[in-house]
DNA sequence: AGATAAGCGGAGACTGTCTCCGGATGCAAG
DNA sequence: CTTGCATCCGGAGACAGTCTCCGCTTATCT
């Protein structure tokens, strides 16, 4: 990514190849949040107007396409993420931005149910948007820790991964409530411990 | 499943069939466990020592062995919430048996891969669980409600989902530790609220 | 404009899904 | 124990989707 290039060695991307490539991106966000992680390969190519060899260059395996399109959307929800780092204070950022995670993964419904076919799990996945999502959301933390209304001894990944576990089990229409009720207990419980009562567990870090 | 049976309509299980049955979902553990949701079928009635029209009578569709496997695991698990209800504290045991949940499905490694790409997300697949799972993780949340030590206002299912989210996430060595953190954060903020400092806020319930 | 190489896309081999039905097998009655 | 029969087995094969190869098209450079 961040390699300097000695000669360019890439000369030319090339016009009508770039423009391919988004058709693809589009008809595959379409195809798989249709017909899920299994939607046919050939049928996206066709929508996309272009034969099957095209996408298969641009994309060489199935697992390349999800992540393509799974990172052209995760990359609005980081800008979000800065957004509302600006103009909210900062546990209502936090949780304005989980609240919107969630929504939008169901909303504009992205591939929620391909996102485990993924070989190895979405932990795979991940890693490639790592620095996307990941950046987003400990900003986020790390502003709110600061603040003093979120303990420092938790990882801002912790959440995200609770985060996507709602998206992805969407069963009954209470869905959206039940996801706004999880954020509200993920932030309360992300308070620090103040020796409640006469228990101190929370704080402990034995593995 | 309670409906009364006017004859018996089924006049014999046959010995031979159960049998298969056994050794198809055994085959299928193993092979989703290995090659996630998109095993070969036909390897695994291979597998089995069985053709392929003998699995396919037994669980017409994929969809069908994904859950038949999964909810044969899921029985164990609601039967520990039940020991575990009965021999510790309200909140030790509900801890406890979170912390199983996600270690279950990691350690003896599910299919949590295999989840997602039901038809419907996992949300159908849960449908028929649900009176196993839900009911022991409810059975526990209850008990801690009425022990005063969780709020009264959530829903057990709530916490489910995020596990789930735990579960599939796998990323990345700390997972375990996340896992453990995360748990801890949900009961932390599964606690009554108690007009903490000057800010009242968690318990807003306006949609 | 012409040369050149990147890119296109369809034909087709291959792999996996699922059905159908002739034959085998366990079960119950005699 | 034998016979009759419904149940069940399992492979052959039609069908669908994946992915590759290669001759043709098209953008870019000189």
């Amino acid at each position: 990514m961040t390699r300097e290039r000695p000669q360019p060695a890439t000369r030319k991307p090339r016009i009508d190849a770039q423009r391919n490539r988004e058709r693809i991106l589009e008809a595959a966000k379409e195809g798989f949040t249709r017909f899920g992680a299994a939607a046919s390969l050939d049928e996206i190519a066709n929508r996309a107007g272009v034969g099957p060899g095209t996408l298969y260059r641009h994309f060489p395996t199935r697992d390349a396409l999800i992540e393509a399109v799974y990172r052209s959307e995760v990359e609005k929800l980081a800008a979000e993420a800065r957004r509302f780092s600006a103009t909210l204070p900062p546990t209502e950022a936090l949780r304005a931005w989980m609240l919107l995670f969630v929504d939008y993964i169901a909303a504009k419904h992205i591939i929620a149910p391909a996102l485990n076919s993924v070989t190895g799990g979405a932990a795979k996945l991940y890693e490639g948007s790592r620095g996307l999502v990941q950046g987003a959301i400990e900003a986020l933390v790390r502003r709110a820790m600061r603040s003093g209304e979120i303990r420092s001894d938790l990882d801002a990944f912790d959440l995200l991964r609770a985060l996507i576990g709602v998206s992805q089990v969407q069963s009954g229409p209470d869905w959206q409530e039940s996801a706004r009720r999880l954020v509200d207990i993920l932030i309360a419980g992300s308070r620090p411990v103040r020796q409640r009562g006469s228990r101190r567990r929370g704080a402990s870090r034995s593995a």
